[in-house]
DNA sequence: ATTTTACAGTACAATTTGTTCGATAAAATA
DNA sequence: TATTTTATCGAACAAATTGTACTGTAAAAT
């Protein structure tokens, strides 16, 4: 990809990611975002078909990072399902979102944060082979399920109170309700 | 309240369910919501300062009507928290939903439920009390939001799938992962 | 050195929003 | 019943927003 076109993209990826941590989805304007990333009107729409596809592409972005393999080459950060062992994978996860990795944090903690969440319960689903079903009549699907919104909601509201707790005492508060 | 009145709100309601249940909200304009409810612009916006709390006001009606007491003398329907054994609010729940009241299960099935699942979950939190917390040391607040979230989630993962559970049922694969 | 590509800047039509106003019909009041 | 009050309609309107089209320019690729 084009440096400039590079360039553009990230420019366009903090404008909306700042302007998130302050105001709703819904109430922020192309022209604020283009305003605030610095770039012209036709740029933006040569890049993104509507303000809605831009967030899409920014959600699958930032999940990419944190769930997806990254080149075996590359040490800095392992894939996630490597690189743990599988009952801390989401002790790692709780430390990931502490370190506020691209701002996830805030995007999580942000007043419309509905999208942010749906794909991080998405990515999720697959980590529920991780735990152990507590009642085999359970369907598998709705165990995933339960897995993946319990750890979301526990972020959640690890959040939402000022993330008091050590990452170590939310993962405990996650596997004590599971 | 004025007959004109509460039939240019109802049409307006009414016209606002439909349209969920066909696009997302932030698709849905203004003249299409006066078109279907056959109400003039200005009479629109005598009612509702914006769409948006067109919507929130729809929420609060509909979440009133399952949650909250109703006169006294008016049998039809009772406090949803006086007329059941506390354990069997949740199943009284399910059953609310299976009969579809008020069309609130096109809405939580619809494609942009967050904010109906985020007042489903507001009013839930009170109903943590019926449930035994499975471990002293975890914080009340905490169990309560998870006892909420997983309500909500497991009727969310009981619509997504097509309802084919009974109520019995889906509650009891409730009460299993709590 | 030449060609291709991405961008800025401007202008633009089409939508959408939220407001204003006068006329009309329904409801409340006397 | 007669009068007053209120809700609505319909139309017009300015302002904001969206998405597109175009030209000139600079960066990147060839």
């Amino acid at each position: 990809m084009d440096r400039r076109q590079r360039k553009t993209r990230e420019a366009i990826f903090q404008a909306l990611t700042a302007l998130l941590a302050k105001k709703e989805f819904s109430q922020i304007t192309v022209s604020e975002i283009i305003e605030k990333a610095d770039v012209g009107r036709a740029t933006f729409y040569a890049h993104f078909e509507t303000k809605d596809y831009l967030l899409k592409e920014l959600c699958e972005e930032l999940f990419c990072h944190i769930f997806d393999a990254v080149q075996p080459d590359n040490n800095t950060h392992k894939h996630i399902f490597d690189c743990e062992a599988p009952d801390s994978v989401f002790l790692h996860l709780a430390q990931h979102l502490q370190n506020n990795d691209n701002q996830i944090l805030e995007l999580l903690a942000s007043p419309n944060n509905e999208l942010f969440m749906q794909y991080f319960k998405k990515n999720l689903k697959r980590l529920a082979s991780f735990t152990e079903k507590k009642n085999a009549t359970l369907p598998d699907d709705f165990w995933a399920h339960h897995v993946a919104t319990t750890f979301v909601e526990t972020m959640k509201w690890w959040i939402d109170n000022g993330m008091q707790e050590s990452s170590e005492e939310i993962t405990e508060y996650f596997f004590k309700v599971i």
